[in-house]
This record gives structure tokens, C-alpha cells and sequence, in this order.
DNA sequence: CGAAAGCGTAACCTATAGGTTACGGGTTTG
DNA sequence: CAAACCCGTAACCTATAGGTTACGCTTTCG
């Protein structure tokens, strides 16, 4: 998903189609790119599900669908959403003067809380 | 800064930095990847803003600074957001039923390269 | 019905992202 | 003060993302 937006293209695309649904060869014009590049990028939008397309005749429609981008707007509003309980700042202190010896100790480990005290 | 959030792993590190600041070793001790490529993307998301560093003695400190996130987080709103006047469906039919003639005489427009962010 | 439009796919090329090992420079420790 | 730590960087390798041209299929038009 996340992937799927880092490409600049990609990007304008969804920004083109959330104004108005476009065709593929519409959306190929404004971009000085060849057509089957821009081809390759609506796939991509198309396997990541962040577009739908209809065929109308020969031609085919794409339009935005934001519904899977939700987790990643969900992801991204906790990394924003401040932490108000203070934790940050006891953690920094026991972070930074914790010796070698006593994170040795406690070894490799998956995802440990335990500095919320 | 949105290829920065591409990687799982740089998303993974920016996660454990939410809850606490951490050294880079660390952070390195919680992945199987090499220690070298954790430093990488940890450039990474350093010259992305999204991590600020302190160096403590012979350590360095990383915190989380969501800060650069805020313009990506807009753009991402923005194309989950409605549009409640119907312009999608009234957008639908005349581009549907447009003749390529039509369109044509509209001409190539120079949209591009106003994302690269 | 043959020609042209619209669009996806295949084959190919190049840049780069992400991994590894080897190394060096500042800092702490015994 | 020498040894061990912590951590970034360099050099290198490989997979893949993203571009191009060539091609084929389906649909429309004269």
C-alpha cells in the first residue's frame, strides 16, 4: 500500500481522480511519460485497490477509491498524536543512562514495553 | 518523505520511536537485518526530518519527530474526503460520453511535477 | 468490413534501493 | 593507555522499480 503512494506519478494520479474520474488515455496526456508507463503505474494503483476502473467501450475509466488507504491514515495519526502521559521524556533519561550490561542482560527481544512506569 | 515511509522497516523503526527514544543499536538489536542497514535507514528517515538525534557519549539517541508528516497526512484526508456536490457522478457521465474529438481540442496539458514531495 | 482508436502486455535497459562485509573514528572502561 | 564499545561510512552485489519501443486484442467509425 504505503509503496504504492511513494511514486510521485502515482501520486498526481490520485489527485487527478479524486476531481473527476478519468480514462487512461486522459490521464496519459498530462504526463509527459509514455502511455504504457502510465499504463504500468494504474496497475499498481489497481493491485493496491486504491482504484477502480470501469470499461465503458474501448475505453477504460479509472476512479479513486480512498477506502484502503485508511490503515495508513490510521498508522500515520499515531505517529502524530502526541504522547501525554510524559513517557517520552522518562524514557529518554532511563534510555540514555542505562549501561551496556544491563540491556545485555535482557537480550534480543521482540517489541518490549515495559518503560511505562 | 513518502518513500521514506515506503520501507516496512523504516515504518517498523518509526513505530518503536513513538513509544520511546532509542539508541541505534538498539533499535538494530530488535531486526535480523545487519546493524549497518539499520544505520542506513536511519539516514534515511534522518534526512527525511521524521527522527531527530542526540548523541550521549559514545550513543546515539533517536527520537521521533512527526512534524514532516503533517503536509503527506493533508494530501491523504484530502483524497479520502467526500465530494459532496455530486461533481463525481455529473464528472462521470460527460467523461464517459466525451468523443475523443472533444478532448482532443482541449489540447495536452502540462499538469506535471507538482508532487515532488 | 477494413482502418483507426484505446489500452494493456511483453521484452528490454538502466538506475537505484537495500542488503552484506570491512573499516575507522570518537568514547568509555579496567 | 590499551582494549572494547557504539556507530557511521565505504565498497560491493543483486533485485527491482520505472522508463522505452514493439505488439496484439477489442471496440468504434467511415
Amino acid at each position: 500500500m504505503a509503496v504504492a503512494i511513494a511514486d510521485p506519478v502515482r501520486r498526481h494520479i490520485l489527485t487527478m481522480l479524486r476531481a473527476e474520474p478519468l480514462s487512461a488515455g486522459d490521464i496519459a496526456q498530462r504526463f509527459t511519460i509514455s502511455r504504457p508507463a502510465i499504463s504500468r503505474h494504474l496497475r499498481v494503483l489497481r493491485d493496491s485497490g486504491l482504484v477502480r476502473d470501469d470499461l465503458v467501450g474501448r475505453r477504460r475509466i479509472y476512479r479513486l477509491d480512498p477506502g484502503p488507504l485508511a490503515p495508513l491514515l490510521d498508522w500515520l495519526t499515531g505517529l502524530t498524536t502526541v504522547d501525554r502521559w510524559g513517557r517520552h521524556l522518562d524514557a529518554l533519561e532511563t534510555e540514555v543512562y542505562r549501561t551496556r550490561r544491563e540491556r545485555r542482560s535482557r537480550g534480543p527481544a521482540e517489541h518490549r514495553r515495559e518503560h511505562t512506569a
